[in-house]
DNA sequence: GATATCATGTAAGGTGTTACATGATTAG
DNA sequence: CTAATCATGTAACACCTTACATGATATC
């Protein structure tokens, strides 16, 4: 039950409309939670219904194709402070990558170090983004509580991008070994 | 579409029945890619309906409740192998945990110490369940092709929670450094 | 024969993904 | 008035989660 609290969160941070919102979830936002249009739109819908949030101009009859901006109403806001303090175990990883490896490990590792090559160039370049957003948005002179856990949260989606392009490297490294590619 | 290749995997390392192989993903298997019962159940049926795995023994009259071992059937050996050299993206990370540390930003950051102290209490326990299973599983004299593959992937597991301690660790600071608390 | 455990399964609902539909607005 | 783009939305399906149901087997 993330995705309603991450939108919360985004309309706090600044009222928007669901395309707006989209693109947000597509650069800050998505780097610990992506979510498509579809989703988001849905999503607003039930928030909406549920009394969290409110559609702004609200002309007397909706027109679809029309923009809508949406804002948070205070019941909005206590759900999401009353979401942070709750217990909420980690769950469980789930890579394709390393399932992928750990199934060659039985089937045979043809086409693996290409494979691993492409995640690594995506995995650095993804980490030159988030570098380039750090650079942007936390200048040191920025500095209040609230940057400094933005900050915080960017710094974990950056640690974990190092550890792929750490973690592959290595993986290349020991493909290179047996057969010689790469 | 992973499930299903993490299970021809688990079925080709050693043919099992589906109260087994929920358990091997509650171990081994379950630290790339977890799994409930119910979708095991489910998915081995898809299986054995695409002639892709086949159960062993076969009774006459299938019996609720009785023991039934599967094995996987080359086609399903050949879907694996066709799966690992797939072009496949990474899929962009969701933690809860980032997201909620950003919604505090914004509402407040009241009870986040304790929730990120119970966060670091069980990436430790993780931590140190897979340190024990590399000692285990993979002594030094260990080192065929299979073992080394299988290794990388385990030091993927351990490297993610050697970072999510890290992150922590560091998070907490950075709170303490305002409230004190902790 | 009562209880616990092993083992397989069903049902319902929530979440995420993909493809498509529709109207509004702007530029030429 | 055509095309491109902005913007909101529907539909269908796949996948995951939670709760529950049912039979088989072992133990007392």
């Amino acid at each position: 039950m993330s995705l309603p609290h991450a939108i919360l969160t985004a309309l706090l941070e600044k009222p928007s409309s669901g395309l707006e919102l989209t693109r947000r979830f597509d650069r800050s936002i998505g780097y610990f939670w992506s979510a498509t249009h579809q989703q988001i739109y849905r999503e607003l819908g039930k928030l909406e219904q549920a009394g969290l949030i409110r559609a702004l101009p609200a002309p007397a009859v909706p027109v679809r194709g029309q923009r809508k901006e949406y804002e948070v109403l205070p019941a909005g806001r206590d759900e999401l402070a009353e979401w942070t303090r709750r217990a909420e175990d980690p769950k469980p990883i789930r890579s394709a990558l390393l399932l992928r490896l750990r199934a060659a490990a039985v089937v045979g590792t043809e086409g693996m170090a290409d494979e691993l090559n492409r995640h690594l160039r995506l995995h650095r370049e993804q980490l030159d983004d988030y570098l380039g957003m750090e650079r942007r948005q936390f200048p040191p002179e920025r500095d209040s509580e609230a940057d400094r856990l933005r900050h915080l949260v960017l710094r974990g989606g950056i640690e974990l991008e190092r550890f792929w392009v750490a973690w592959l490297t290595e993986a290349l490294a020991g493909l290179d070994d047996r057969t010689g590619a790469g």
